[in-house]
DNA sequence: AGCACGCCGACT
DNA sequence: GTCGGCGTGCTC
């Protein structure tokens, strides 16, 4: 629980607690469930102490992940309970019920008769009841008589939880030279122990994940119950990916992620804490494991956004994995063909080794990107598609090969506006747009859920017919993509058209069968899938994460179109990636179109440099919200003016929150800059120290903040 | 987080 | 007169 510390209970005679323990303790009126934290002698002070209640059953918190958790809510300013809490969450379903088994007692019952014989001839093996009177061919009757007169004995088996036996020792493929020593290095960290950390930086098909393989091998090897943790952004986590672990090793891997239902997910914390799990993959939260001997992690995709936990316990996974793996003294290796710039620094001032994997594995070649200057060659009025990138579809749909098309924004239209009194559709309590979405004939706020049919007047002033629909968003691209292209077979990729993992599988397997020609997707299809027939991705939008004044930007707009464009052409048909632009000469854009990554880093790293933001400074952002705009303007005032006085820190706002306003609460937001010799996280909570927030007012810290809205 | 307590509006 | 809505504060 958000509690700012661990709470102290008095230890029952003979329960003889250790650190690591469950128990269930009393707080307020109710019982809820707790871990030692710590064992001391001594009385509670002032109070008597309330006992704890009783241990729980489960399988002991090793003092690493106990410390891992105290360390990830210092680090993120935050309440112990909030980090203990996620490295809880496979407890969440009951344990599950030992089986019912019958065993024949060999004592004979009073009356003896042909049923009650097969039953007894039956039952020399354990056997579950329903499997007992089948193999018999008697009722369940026949059973219980024999229970009752001793000659059947119940028995209770908890199952043994068991994950498949992996074998690492037979050799992976065949490694080119730069993999070869890239897995060399990885496997020689591995062996030697403590913490280590490298960068495996190779572009899209270098074959990275074939030589971290090799280090999860190593890991395996290395002790009979070394574990190994591979972190994948949950979108890249797909059957596919759970496929090539399982072709290497022999047996499955754990798997963890939101998706996994309860049950599963008490089966693997179990398998994690007594060590039977050897490999987990998993999303961002399979980091809070308790893991009992953690020998590797590899952090696949590193530069990933989604690693970055913006609700709730606020954390960025990369990042923490590298502290875990410092608290583990264990070996960690982040993965990416497009590193973020905080991971190149790192690598560049030595704190991470540098593996460079060069040419493409096979006879894939890196796709031709050429840039579309939007001023040039317009679409027409309504439409989104330029020419030269018609043509280009046009050209790869008479061939019999694949497009995607590919544009970061669901539903039909970003905004809807009256042409009569110019007001924009807003949400009721927030002030982004609605957003109009013609499969479902509604206008839906995408922040806070909010949604009403597409009004046939404007709310505002009553015009009819006077609503236009401005922007393009997938939907109104397939739109235009099957006016183009009657005859061909297009479909959508986002999460209004693909609800769940079977329905992304599906999809996916369609188009790897070459039963799509276009595919509009959304971020959701931009990674991690090998579509050999796609030769041709367009952007629609290129421009799109370069606005808005965003740190990352730059950085995730070329991360985004690298990994776009590496779509393109992975097999033997070289690939072309178009980006629709209005800034072609835009270093961003200039860097993608000549493929030169060293170029924008350089000039990315320049720009950071210059303004102390991170990786040469560190940032907070202090968002707070209420109800009430004029209690909380008082208390953003009052908290400005409490503000310590600290070198090498610098305090901008209270500005708005860009989105100033979500779920009827009011959002106001500082931002904290401070130079890296500076205790950012001692900073932030002597501030909100300083100023205990009245009434429903919330501040929520979040330290390396990613998202700006 | 979740529960109790307390303060104001609606209904028997 | 009482029920119950949510807003506020506490839990060793």
């Amino acid at each position: 629980m958000p509690l700012p510390e661990a709470f102290d209970y008095a230890e029952p005679e003979g329960l003889d607690l250790a650190v690591g323990d469950h128990v269930a303790v009393p707080l307020g009126p109710r019982a809820v469930r707790g871990v030692v934290t710590a064992v001391r002698d001594g009385a509670g002070g002032n109070r008597p102490l309330k006992p704890v209640l009783d241990r729980i059953d489960d399988p002991v918190m090793p003092a690493s992940t106990l410390r891992f958790v105290e360390w990830a809510a210092r680090y993120s300013v935050d309440a112990p309970g909030q980090p203990l809490a996620m490295a809880l969450r496979g407890l969440r379903a009951p344990r599950p019920k030992p089986v019912k088994l019958l065993r024949a007692t060999g004592a004979p019952p009073g009356r003896m008769t042909p049923a009650r014989e097969r039953v007894l001839a039956a039952a020399v093996t354990p056997m579950t009841p329903a499997d007992l009177a089948e193999a018999a061919g008697v009722s369940s009757g026949v059973l219980k008589g024999l229970i009752d007169e001793k000659s059947l004995e119940i028995l209770l088996e908890t199952r043994e939880i068991n994950f498949d036996d992996l074998d690492w020792t037979s050799p992976g493929p065949v490694l080119n030279d730069s993999q070869r020593a890239a897995a060399d290095v990885l496997v020689d960290m591995v062996h030697e122990g403590g913490f280590q950390a490298a960068l495996l930086d190779g572009v899209t098909g270098s074959g990275k994940t074939e030589v971290y393989l090799e280090a999860v091998a190593a890991a395996l090897a290395a002790s009979p119950e070394g574990q190994v943790l591979v972190l994948l952004p949950e979108i890249a986590l797909t059957q596919a990916v759970l496929a090539r672990f399982t072709t290497r090793f022999g047996g499955a891997p754990v798997e963890w992620h939101s998706a996994v239902p309860p049950p599963l997910r008490r089966r693997a914390w179990e398998g994690v804490a007594s060590g039977k799990a050897r490999i987990v993959v998993g999303a961002r939260s399979a980091l809070f494991l308790p893991y009992r001997d953690l020998k590797l992690i590899v952090v696949d995709e590193e530069h990933d956004g989604s690693f970055k936990q913006e609700e709730g316990f606020i954390y960025q996974a990369r990042d923490m994995a590298v502290a875990r793996a410092h608290i583990e003294k264990c070996a960690i290796v982040l993965a990416s063909a497009t590193p973020s710039l905080e991971t190149i620094w790192n690598a560049r001032q030595g704190r991470y080794r540098w593996l460079k994997l060069g040419a493409r594995h096979g006879a894939a070649q890196l796709p031709d990107v050429d840039l579309i200057d939007m001023r040039q060659t317009p679409p027409e009025t309504g439409r989104w598609l330029s020419p030269p990138l018609v043509e280009a579809m046009v050209e790869t749909f008479a061939r019999g090969e694949q497009t995607l098309l590919f544009l970061n924004r669901r539903g039909y239209a970003p905004l809807v506006l009256c042409r009569a009194c110019g007001e924009r559709m807003k949400s009721p309590d927030s002030d982004s747009w609605l957003v109009e979405h013609r499969y479902t004939g509604r206008l839906v706020c995408h922040l806070t859920g909010f949604s009403m049919p597409r009004p046939d007047k404007c709310p505002h002033c009553g015009a009819k017919d006077s609503l236009v629909s401005i922007g393009p968003g997938v939907e109104r691209v397939e739109e235009e993509v099957r006016e183009l292209f009657p005859q061909a077979r297009v479909a959508v990729f986002s999460s209004d058209t693909v609800f769940d993992a079977d329905g992304a599988r599906s999809l996916i397997a369609t188009m790897a069968a070459g039963d799509i020609d276009v595919l509009v997707a959304t971020q959701a299809a931009a990674k991690g899938h090998d579509f050999p027939n796609l030769t041709l991705v367009g952007v629609v939008d290129a421009d799109l994460g370069l606005r808005g004044g965003d740190l990352r930007a730059g950085e995730r707009t070329f991360q985004l179109l690298a990994q776009a464009s590496g779509r393109a052409g992975r097999r033997d048909r070289p690939g072309r990636a178009l980006l629709q632009t209005y800034a072609p000469d835009h270093p961003v854009m200039e860097a993608l179109a000549a493929q030169d990554r060293d170029a924008f880093i350089e000039a990315e790293m320049e720009a950071r440099e210059l303004a102390v933001l991170p990786p040469f400074g560190r940032l907070a952002a202090v968002i707070v919200s209420g109800p009430d705009p004029v209690a909380l303007e008082a208390y953003v005032r009052l908290l400005a003016s409490v503000a310590p006085n600290a070198d090498g820190v610098d305090i901008f706002g209270p500005a708005d929150a860009p989105l100033a306003l979500i779920r009827g609460r009011r959002r106001k937001r500082f931002l904290v800059r401070a130079d890296r010799t500076v205790d950012l996280q001692g900073f932030l909570a002597a501030w909100r120290a300083r100023a205990r927030p009245p009434g429903a007012i919330r501040v929520v810290l979040d330290v390396d903040p990613y998202s700006f809205l």
